[in-house]
DNA sequence: TGCAAGTTTGCACTTAGTGCAAGTTGATGG
DNA sequence: CCATCAACTTGCACTAAGTGCAAACTTGCA
């Protein structure tokens, strides 16, 4: 357990830390400058690396602030993969969402709710939601019964997705990026909560 | 019925007939021409308008071409509000999509589902649903009863949204951009079902 | 008709994003 | 340890996006 299975090549690590790099330093500049006050050259120098080489690992200063989003949730679909696949779905979703993806990551996709006035943000990070919402799909697909009905299986990852974004939020109103063991605690019964209405229906 | 109540200006006709021009000539650009073969200058030159006039009126290709999504998005929230408040929110829903917008902005609205090929046009139709998603939440708030949770708001519009949206890409993959009234009669169908799937519950 | 307010346009300028070729760095086998 | 190859980084040059500004033009209104 304490030397990593996967022997990881200095290339892999290097790579991993200029991406690393890069990312945090374009929160940075959106975190304190105004939202248009800099340039993807300003995001290179501070992330110690080319124009050129920020441009080969993200396509934007947007991108690279939603990478944090996306790390989040492709952790949370990890998890979800990793149930086994004789469990409800919904109750694989929610445990999964349970399990969460790192609390650093969550604290970034709280944080950028706020960002989300610059809307070329904003847009970057439906994407992210939108492909997690296609991930999905494909794992509610091999575990339906087969011949499940299509505009089932759409709603139910349509509606799994959009509610649990809705709960995101209201966890950041009320608790803002301050993240603890009780705020974690409430965010997990906000999304459990979720799911069950979800499941047993909004009944108007 | 035959004069418009609201005397229109003059202004108002050419604005918005320069619109619906520079939009139209976007689409028809992005459906002819591979996706990155064409510049703002070229759609500008075929709307009859210089390549300023168009930033006055877009930001960018995507921005015009999701305008279509956008009409027929406003137009399902205005059926929306037209529906007496004291009718449960979920059949308000359900009729107010039954209802819907223009047969085009329907059309074409289903044919970027084909088009998002192109991420950036992708992100921009994304946002067309979250500023629906934003919209309808305001009517919610008005709608339901007062102190009622936050969650159950957000979760309930997420939801709704989440999975109409589904509807819509299942409703598109069985007819394409072939609007007739049987097509049509299919999507009131998919979207009741889906309503219906919102208030009593996916059971999993 | 003539003035005020709203719209369009051209121009100049900064920045985004990309292809390419040369330079650097890490992995690998002798 | 070195030679070699593949992967990664960088600089350069270029196209096109997007914006501020001021001049020209349209429309509304008295």
């Amino acid at each position: 357990m304490d030397t990593s299975p996967t022997p990881v090549s200095r290339r892999e690590l290097n790579k991993a830390a200029t991406r690393e790099s890069i990312a945090t330093a374009a929160l940075d500049f959106l975190r304190n400058r105004d939202f248009n006050a800099f340039t993807v050259d300003d995001v290179a120098a501070a992330a110690g690396v080319s124009r050129r080489t920020f441009f080969n690992y993200f396509s934007s200063v947007e991108a690279a602030v939603a990478s944090f989003t996306q790390n989040y949730l492709d952790q949370v679909i990890v998890e979800l993969v990793a149930r086994p696949s004789d469990e409800p779905l919904l109750e694989s979703a929610q445990s999964a969402l349970s399990a969460g993806g790192s609390a650093r990551d969550l604290a970034i996709l709280a944080e950028t709710f706020t960002l989300t006035q610059d809307p070329q943000l904003a847009r970057f990070q439906l994407q992210a939601w939108e492909e997690c919402s296609l991930k999905i799909t494909e794992v509610a697909k091999q575990r339906l019964p087969e011949g499940t009905d299509e505009l089932y299986i759409f709603a139910l990852v349509g509606a799994v997705v959009g509610s649990c974004k809705g709960a995101f939020q209201v966890w950041f109103q009320k608790h803002g990026t301050n993240i603890t063991e009780e705020s974690l605690a409430d965010l997990r019964s906000l999304l459990a909560s979720t799911v069950g209405l979800i499941r047993n229906g909004f009944h108007s």
